[in-house]
DNA sequence: TCTGTCTATTCGGAAAGACAAATATAAGTG
DNA sequence: CACTTATATTTGTCTTTCCGAATAGACAGA
């Protein structure tokens, strides 16, 4: 298995990129929004109302990871909707909370990714 | 498949824990420092030539990817070896290069991760 | 202990990023 | 056009983060 590998001389574009996404990734808030955004899209105002954040914060956030190509919007009438822009940020997400799931369960090395439905509490 | 998710309300502590490991990587040399741990370790001054960067700040970098649990260290005499504390952050950062590398390539949406070894030039 | 090597930490300044109120823009309604 | 709703952007302030020279600490050999 893991015939793959990522040279430890990556390309630039991609060395830029993935940490551009990591980033995007690095505010509790935007990852609460791709959370949101998985497998639904959803309005500003559905997203203002689950964060319970400011309006422009909310806003602002977005329009950072829109900048990021991570989401992509859809205008209907007067509100906007998001969604994410493809499945690769849910996928990285979800395997970092299945990562962090494991941690927190005092599970030493994940042997493969095995998150549980509901997410544990 | 996918019968797996973590819920839109997340557990508070894997939120943060998720948004710490991607601040962790959002930053080009840290990220590099996590490709040339994985698969071997190596001492600081190993990474230091490799990077070609001040020896304070590749310190203060592992220094932080170390505060983080992303990797551990073993001392040796004079030197210190650093190595990856578990595969969780390779493979996180493996995926990442590999969406990485499909949006270079102009490939819309990965239907299932298939990286190139060698990681395409 | 003195010296050289290797690594970690400190420190001051610069740059980036976050916050939220206020304001601007866009679209629909009458 | 006037008015409302929904969203985006601007603005000033504050916090975080980064950089790298300088300094400190740890270890081995003489």
């Amino acid at each position: 298995m893991h015939e793959h590998a990522v040279p430890s001389q990556p390309h630039p574009d991609d060395l830029a990129r993935v940490t551009e996404v990591f980033k995007a990734l690095s505010e509790p808030i935007r990852v609460q929004l791709v959370l949101l955004l998985t497998g639904s899209e959803r309005s500003v105002t559905q997203l203002v109302e689950a964060l319970d954040q400011p309006q422009s914060t909310v806003s602002r956030h977005l329009a950072l990871l829109r900048s990021a190509d991570l989401v992509k919007t859809r205008r209907e009438g007067t509100s906007v909707h998001y969604c994410l822009a493809d499945s690769h940020v849910a996928r990285l997400v979800q395997e970092a909370f299945s990562h962090a799931q494991h941690e927190r369960l005092g599970l030493s090395d994940h042997p493969a990714a095995r998150p549980v439905p509901g997410g544990v509490h």
